[in-house]
DNA sequence: CTGTGGATTTGCT
DNA sequence: GCAAATCCACAGG
């Protein structure tokens, strides 16, 4: 019998692949560049969710003396929440913030290194009226709203810490997925990430310029 | 358009 | 105790 017509996709495009985990085992000031225009995204019960990658901030570990990075989670060594951070790369780092909101990040360099990309907006492209709708909002809203930012992001695809922190990304077979397709960038813009106070002026923010649903347009 | 307060986890001081 | 990798509702000009 015919699905309705509002059913979200069941299925994931025969052309989306697992994004490599040898792309993640660089410094993350080189992997969170790449990340953009890849692919997030989450098997919900209803169907598949997901979104393109237009905004990243990449975070150094403490590893890194040349250019210390103490915006970074990692910075004062292993603690319970920051634990997936120092394991392999390729999995998610998710941590809950300021009481209200989660953040999605992908772990990156080989184990006992703490790098780590914040996912920090998509454009939506699977199951948009799902994902309006995780967001409070209608079918009808701008897309450009539905996942401006790490927090709309993770509440747009019912991404929360007790669900998938620690999860393996590009395994291939998780409910929640980096994937890629034939999209090719355009141009690159970098600048100054948002929202912190120490080393506010490292260069580690990038975004697909021009892309309406990137956090600040 | 700008500014402010509230939601309430985590980890450092 | 307090600030943080945030977002939204609402007040005021």
């Amino acid at each position: 019998m015919p699905l309705p017509a509002h059913a979200a996709p069941p299925h994931l495009p025969q052309d989306w692949r697992a994004v490599g985990r040898e792309l993640l085992l660089q410094p993350p000031e080189l992997v969170a560049p790449a990340l953009l225009g890849k692919l997030l995204a989450r098997q919900a019960a209803a169907g598949w969710l997901a979104g393109r990658v237009v905004e990243v901030e990449a975070y150094l570990g403490p590893h890194i003396t040349a250019t210390p990075d103490p915006a970074a989670h990692s910075f004062r060594g292993i603690t319970d929440r920051n634990r997936v951070m120092f394991g392999p790369a390729g999995h998610a780092y998710v941590y809950f913030i300021y009481g209200m909101h989660f953040c999605a990040n992908v772990t990156c360099e080989p184990e006992g290194l703490a790098g780590c990309i914040l996912l920090r907006a998509l454009e939506p492209v699977l199951g948009t009226d799902a994902m309006a709708a995780n967001r409070g909002l209608t079918p009808a809203a701008n897309p450009a709203a539905i996942a401006s930012g790490p927090g709309k992001l993770c509440r747009a695809l019912g991404i929360d810490r007790a669900s998938h922190n620690g999860l393996d990304l590009v395994a291939g077979d998780g409910e929640l997925r980096l994937l890629e397709d034939a999209f090719q960038p355009g141009e690159i813009a970098v600048g100054r990430r948002i929202g912190i106070r120490h080393a506010a002026d490292l260069p580690l923010r990038f975004w697909l310029s021009g892309n309406p649903c990137v956090s600040r347009a």
